[in-house]
Parts: structure tokens; C-alpha cells; sequence
DNA sequence: TTCGACACCTTGACAGCTTAGGTATGCATC
DNA sequence: GATGCATACCTAAGCTGTCAAGGTGTCGAA
């Protein structure tokens, strides 16, 4: 009665996390909830990022100097902490775009080679 | 003068190796070493597979019954460990190429969206 | 007043990767 | 015959990042 690890639906694959933060803000400012949300609609629930990975995410990144944090207003009118990308944070976007579009080129190449 | 912690070239995603090896192993059976450099070759070094993780990765999927492994010689006649695929390995070598799909697909559209 | 959505946070456990070692064999080269 | 390199296997320590599961507080609607 083995217990099933792997992968789940909707599971981050690790490491992706980054890049998907940093794009959602390279359109300007936007709270943690609002980054979570956002990736989950983008992506059609195709990946789904708990609370649990993407707090610990923004503080690390704020850490790193790629983002930083003010506390201000939604439109709904509730306290939220706003983050936005550094200069240093743009360079991280571009740089992690580039290597996940070559890495995963690279498998996705790679998996569709017929086998057999 | 702060370290400049990220991703580098050549190291893996987390959680992408598995279904790599599983390839690598679905034109039959290879020895451990062999998969490693298969995988570089393949990816034109974009992947590149440590020693350190591709082997507790192989003793990891055997211990799930992904891979049967027996001792052989290679074409070099040398003592190696060749692994096949199992039925549960295929198996989870079709789930996991489409979770991949799916999910490098969300990433790649998200990620190739114009930002300002 | 109770519930759910919003919005933040932390902690513990765990998996997987990197770095850095180690063993042994066979072949070629000095 | 020693030395080095490629082949081929392995492990251990340390770190990072994710998940699961908890927690706080506010607001509006039922």
C-alpha cells in the first residue's frame, strides 16, 4: 500500500515561483493576496501557489533586494502590503525569463521525442 | 557586495529530473551514468544532471517501483547498474509529461506576456 | 451574530538539489 | 610501473523551497 508521491495538480514545480512574482508586478505594484490570485487566474488554476510558498516567496525576495514593500490601501478598501519590483528585481525577470524559456524548451524538446 | 543567489546555468528545476530519467529509459533500459550524460547530450548541456542527485533520484524511483534495476557490462565492458522502466514507471512517465506540458505551457504564456 | 472572503503571518516536516567527498576499474601515457 | 583520466558507482552534510496546518484581524452580507 505504497503511498503515491509526486507531482499533484496544481502543485509549484520548485523554483518557478520567482519568475511568476516577478512578472505579476512588472505591470506595477500589487499585494501579496493580489500576486497569489493572480497567478492562479492567469494560469487557469493550472498552478496554484499557497499561501504557505508565497509569503516566505516575498519576504526572501524583498531580502534579495529584488522587491520593495509599502503598506497601503486595496480598492476595497482594506490594509495591504504593496509590493514592487527593484531595478534589481527587473534584471532578475529578465534573466529568469530567459533560462526558463531555455530550460524548458530544452525539455519539452526533449519529452516529445516519440519513444519507441 | 551581496551573493547573487539564483539559478545557474545548467542546474535543474526541482522536480523535473524524474520524468527525464523516466525518457531516458523509454527506449530501454540504460545504466545510471549513462542516463546522466544522455540527458546533458540531449539538452545540449542546458540540463545538466549532478551525480549527487541523479543516483538517491534513481534509488528513489526503484524504492516506488518506477524502475527495476540489474547488474550488467557495458559496451565497454564495464560493471554497471541498468535500469528499465517498470509498467507503474510508464505510467508516471505519461502523467508527469503531461503535467509538464500543461504546466510549462501556463508558465510560458504567462511569462511571454508584453509588461508595459 | 455568524460566516465567508480578504489579507497578513509563522512553524514544522519533508523532499530534492548542490557540494564535496569517497571507491574501483580499465586504458593510455609518461 | 606509475600516473592520470574516463568510466561507473555511491554517500553525507547542508541548504532551500514547498506543503500542511495552524494563527491573527477586518469587513460585509446573511
Amino acid at each position: 500500500m505504497g503511498i503515491e508521491l509526486s507531482l499533484n495538480d496544481g502543485d509549484l514545480i520548485s523554483g518557478t515561483l520567482d519568475v511568476l512574482v516577478l512578472k505579476a508586478l512588472s505591470w506595477g505594484p500589487k499585494h501579496g493576496y493580489g500576486i497569489g490570485r493572480w497567478i492562479g487566474e492567469s494560469t487557469d488554476a493550472t498552478v496554484a501557489v499557497e499561501e504557505g510558498a508565497l509569503y516566505p516567496a516575498l519576504h526572501r525576495m524583498e531580502r534579495r533586494g529584488w522587491l520593495e514593500s509599502k503598506w497601503g490601501k486595496t480598492e476595497l478598501g482594506r490594509r495591504a502590503k504593496f509590493y514592487g519590483l527593484t531595478p534589481r528585481g527587473h534584471k532578475q525577470l529578465i534573466a529568469q525569463t530567459k533560462r526558463w524559456h531555455s530550460y524548458s524548451q530544452a525539455v519539452s524538446l526533449l519529452l516529445d521525442r516519440p519513444s519507441a
